[in-house]
DNA sequence: GTGAAAGCGCTAACAG
DNA sequence: CTGTTAGCGCTTTCAC
């Protein structure tokens, strides 16, 4: 048997009921214009004759989609995995449909699926670019546009889009500040790279806590590269090549953190007595940990609805552009690795 | 300033160039019939005045709309993560779009996502249903509706619709004859409900497996609930009360052995020493936990694979129903628990 | 090769 | 309260 492929219309329940199509479409949408007594009637005709909306329809009448799309590099991943996760919550509770795409960290992927999302006309884009993102061209058309796009954790500063992001520099300087305050002085960095927001600020976070108090780095104890567990790998890999480890390292985020621990299983380096670790960002796999990395910790729900907030005031408001700036607080967890120096020395 | 909300349309381009749109409709889409330098001329023309395609438009008009939909009962799952970055890897090579869904293993939740996607006109859908879902009107409509649909690791068999499955019975089966080989005799197992095939078929071959070596179970032994954490920590704690602890616990998902081992390390049970532990599915996270749970693993790249292959099959063909049935084949992986009972012993 | 006509299913704006 | 009219932007069909 072969498919069909008829759909129900507003027009087929009309006919049926002797009522012109708009007062079904008002009825289905509970307009104030149509009795309840029709709107009753409508409704039962509609379900027993199995009608489904056609958003596409809709949308293209309608001109608004109720949809938004986010896109994020990664999704096997416990911050993002967790923000979409909230997102949906946000999304569901406010009757609005998410797009979700994942970049997979690649500038080319992403650009396809911010297309998709404009030719989708979805009502505004969260997003949290790819390392290494070279989209300016599509998020200028997004500017020019005037599709509401909010970034959140890794955004493209010079846009002047609105962002939600983590107080990168503080969180950062004080993670340091706590190492330097437990007795450690050679503070190695497995950074990121310095045109993400998050790679920089960290950055920036990690120097400005030594300047402060005037300790001095080595170029041998800072690496840059991405942010996953195999830059987290390679970067370990190469600093331990120059023979001349620091005493503690600050990872730029929590899965780096994860490829330093396997790095340095594999040379035989032990963590946290030969080799002390801490990093920005926590994840649910550190409970298994052993030792538990001491890490910049922040509320990830709420993280994603101050977000979602952002980009329903954005799509609300009639202004071209709202240009808004969040920082979510951050808070340094004390585990198991970051410990005193006195107390490892007296072994 | 205002949002001022105009798009360029095919009209735009056409009028700019003095043809119709008809002709830039085809030109932009490759048709043949266009001469190669009028679809030159009619690119970049296009990419000029930033035309994006609208999709409403076109689907409502193609009814087509190269979009597959996903629903997956979480997404801060190893197992359902890695399908989805598969499934998204299958879907862009195809120039299909994804929509994705997460229940949270919500039924109600489920049937609204699912009316998005009817409502969306998705050309396929891929499911794993949420466990104790009951949405059996609306996968029958589905099915009326002729639109194609595949189950994935969950389905609900009844329903004569496609699926990729694991090999759930024979993979339970030889995970639990592993630890008799092992020594093992005293077998529990926190199972699944039984109304979902992943929950019922473990627990067929757990019990297929103690039959045919002539063991004898023990009501203490066997709990039943979700498929979560929780559930395995509760579970665990539920069958701990009754103090009758077996020797070897089986868990019907990698996230019940997580939550066993909570409950256990709570109680003051020691894993593997005092209970040992084996579960159906595997995690990144195994990597890290101490002891490595051994357990029953596969091929989750492939398993999307065969998935998105038997949607497309649907989607190309015009039969109204195939109903197809692949079986994902398992492989107990051995770790640190499932250990055997004779060295235990001899400690 | 190109284009005119028709319509996909719906909603907004207005008229009764 | 209900209905008429007029599209939304695109593709399909078929004539030229």
């Amino acid at each position: 048997m072969l498919r069909t492929n008829k759909q129900i219309t507003l027009n087929d329940i009309a006919t049926r009921l002797n009522v012109s199509k708009v007062t079904v479409s008002k009825a289905l949408r509970d307009h104030p214009d149509i009795s309840e007594k029709r709107t009753k009637e409508i409704k039962a005709a509609a379900s027993e004759l199995g009608y489904i909306p056609n958003f596409a329809a809709r949308n293209l009448s309608s001109k608004k989609t109720r949809t938004i799309g986010v896109v994020v590099p990664a999704i096997a991943n416990s911050f993002f995995a967790n923000f979409i996760e909230s997102i949906y919550d946000c999304a569901f509770e406010n009757n609005y449909d998410i797009i979700l795409a994942v970049s997979q960290e690649n500038s080319q992927k992403e650009l396809k699926q911010l297309e998709t999302m404009l030719s989708m006309r979805v009502d505004g884009i969260i997003i949290s670019v790819a390392e290494l993102s070279e989209n300016k061209e599509i998020l200028k058309r997004i500017k020019k546009s005037e599709i509401p796009l909010v970034f959140f954790d890794r955004s493209v500063e010079y846009l002047k889009f609105s962002s939600v992001i983590l107080a990168n520099q503080t969180g950062a300087f004080s993670a340091i500040e706590k190492a330097i305050e437990k007795g450690y002085r050679k503070i190695g960095h497995i950074a990121g790279w310095q045109n993400s927001n998050i790679g920089r600020d960290r950055f920036l976070g990690y120097k400005e806590a030594l300047q402060k108090h005037k300790i001095t780095s080595n170029k041998d104890w800072v690496v840059f590269s991405g942010f996953g567990k195999k830059d987290g790998y390679n970067s370990f890999k190469e600093m331990y090549k120059k023979n001349n480890l620091p005493e503690i390292l600050f990872a730029v985020t929590f899965p780096v953190a994860l490829g330093i621990l396997e790095a340095a299983k594999e040379v035989g380096v032990k963590i946290p007595s030969d080799l002390d670790l801490i990093c920005f960002g926590d994840s649910e796999l550190n409970e298994y940990l052993k030792p538990k990395i001491s890490c910049v910790t922040h509320d990830t729900s709420d993280f994603a609805k101050q977000t979602f907030k952002l980009i329903m005031k954005q799509i609300e408001s009639k202004e071209q552009f709202i240009d808004e700036h969040v920082e979510i607080e951050t808070k340094m967890l004390m585990n198991e690795t970051c410990i005193k120096k006195q107390f490892k020395i007296s072994h």
